[in-house]
DNA sequence: GAACATATGGCACTGAGTACCCTCTGTAAA
DNA sequence: TTTACAGAGGGTACTCAGTGCCATATGTTC
């Protein structure tokens, strides 16, 4: 897409956001529609200095949530936030794309983490990789209990925001299913299972994450979306237990239902010799 | 949702779409953010006369879509949509709370009938039931192959209408997971099962549904989408076949040696599964 | 010191969406 | 018949998000 190519996102090691800063020279176009996530590029280093200056990006969203929960996403405007972090209008738009991005500053590096955490994966069962991978957005809400469980309820009355939330989420889903059509390429339907797993495990872990967000931030946040995932590991890895439990020489018995379809019977086997090899 | 109450969708008998019809009493405040999807009540009849007048709704609609078509999606004013249908510009947002819901007139119409499916399915396998409800949407495009086709590679690349579209597939999930809900309500971790399921219905919809898109319209619209829920079905539904086509319980035990190649044993597996399926 | 990149501010502009007010027409009640 | 009212449509001015362009610092490098 288009946008990827003008959007330049890097971390910033003062405040730990990844900043949306465009090059001036390369903006040529960067018109993006409401409630469009944004699609950034793999991280740089900010080459800032040594100084501790006043890290602008966090001094606007901290302005704008605050604002946003004192009169209401809507009833704020970009002037309102500026005025009240002391700067120009203009800066706004060099550090979010929109009015929405400033409510989710850390999506984009939770998913660079996510991205990068496949890749690393290597030829880890293909399921559980993806699950575990889902563990990585939990624990970035669950690092900042207080500010989740705000934008959760924020979020949950401003339309124009759980639209922003969607595209985000679908970015997650896009990631997990690219990794999983990978790793099943060739595979009869690997496309589609892909997508439905991918799919099934973002439901699984957004229910766990509504949740724990409803408790307030208080419960387990790891165990919660664990329990949620087992749903998906049981389902879609054939109930196994994670670990190497045999040892020895035995043989495999596996028993299948007749309706089964080949691919889940593939999947099986192929999972059962992996764990018997280490 | 405060939408719900201030937004009246009704079908237009002549066109056919359900049509945007705020009461000018009732409207107070019907802001909706770019990208969202309305959420419109129940459906009632449009009390309109028996003369044929021009449907307004439908001559924006194919005015707007036209142009989207010419000259792009963000390229395109409502001015320049209402010029070419000849009308104010005030009408346009009487007929379409936003530019995005011209490219999408009839997912309303088609979510009520998802919904009155629904309602009717009563106490039939749960799980079944949100695969056939499915595949109403899939027939709602198959119904107009042409500018679902041309609407789709529109789709494809205004990040906007992406947006859009995504919030029009939550809807649907939503739908789904709320009957499976109540269907598996009291059951332990119903709400998190119905979730999960909801999505992977959706997701196997859309991966038959963008194939069926990418081949033109021209495949078989509901066998793909059957094939591709066919893995939802198997796995949720204890493998079981949606109609008489299987017979006996029985089971395939297979045997194999820890040592043996993973190709082998699939080859002997599916020759195993092949035989006994026919 | 010249050339250049980066950070920020300011201003004018586009375009979506809204509020308010107007007219016209058809219908039902008085 | 007249009156009242609701619905359909038009028009105008407004708000506000987001963009383009330009100006101005403040380094930084050659």
């Amino acid at each position: 897409m288009a946008l990827s190519t003008l959007c330049k996102c890097i971390e910033c090691h003062i405040c730990g956001f990844r900043c949306y800063v465009p090059r001036m020279t390369e903006v040529r176009r960067r018109r993006k529609p409401a409630g469009e996530a944004p699609e950034s590029e793999a991280s740089q280093d900010a080459s800032a200095g040594d100084v501790p200056k006043a890290p602008m990006r966090e001094v606007l969203a901290e302005s704008a949530f605050a604002l946003f929960l004192e009169r209401g996403f809507e009833r704020t405007t970009v002037d309102d936030i500026v005025a009240r972090a002391g700067v120009g209008r203009r800066s706004f738009f060099r550090y979010f794309p929109s009015k929405e991005d400033a409510v989710f500053p850390d999506h984009d590096r939770c998913l660079a983490d996510m991205t990068a955490f496949l890749e690393a994966a290597g030829d880890a069962e293909p399921v559980g990789a993806v699950c575990d991978a889902a563990h990585l957005v939990m624990r970035m809400y669950a690092a900042k209990p207080e500010f989740s469980v705000q934008r959760y309820r924020l979020t949950r009355e401003v339309p124009g925001l759980r639209t922003y939330e969607l595209s985000v989420v679908r970015r997650y889903e896009r990631t997990l299913a690219a990794y999983l059509r990978t790793r099943w390429n060739g595979a009869p339907d690997g496309a589609l299972r892909a997508e439905v797993v991918a799919a099934a495990v973002v439901a699984a872990h957004n229910n766990a994450l509504r949740t724990w967000l409803r408790t307030g931030g208080e419960s387990d946040a790891d165990a919660a979306v664990e329990h949620a995932l087992a749903t998906v590991r049981e389902v879609w890895t054939g109930g196994r237990a994670p670990a190497g439990e045999t040892d020895g020489d035995e043989v495999i018995v596996m028993v299948a239902r007749k309706g089964a379809p080949l691919w889940r019977v593939v999947q099986q086997v192929e999972s059962a010799l992996t764990d018997e090899r280490d």
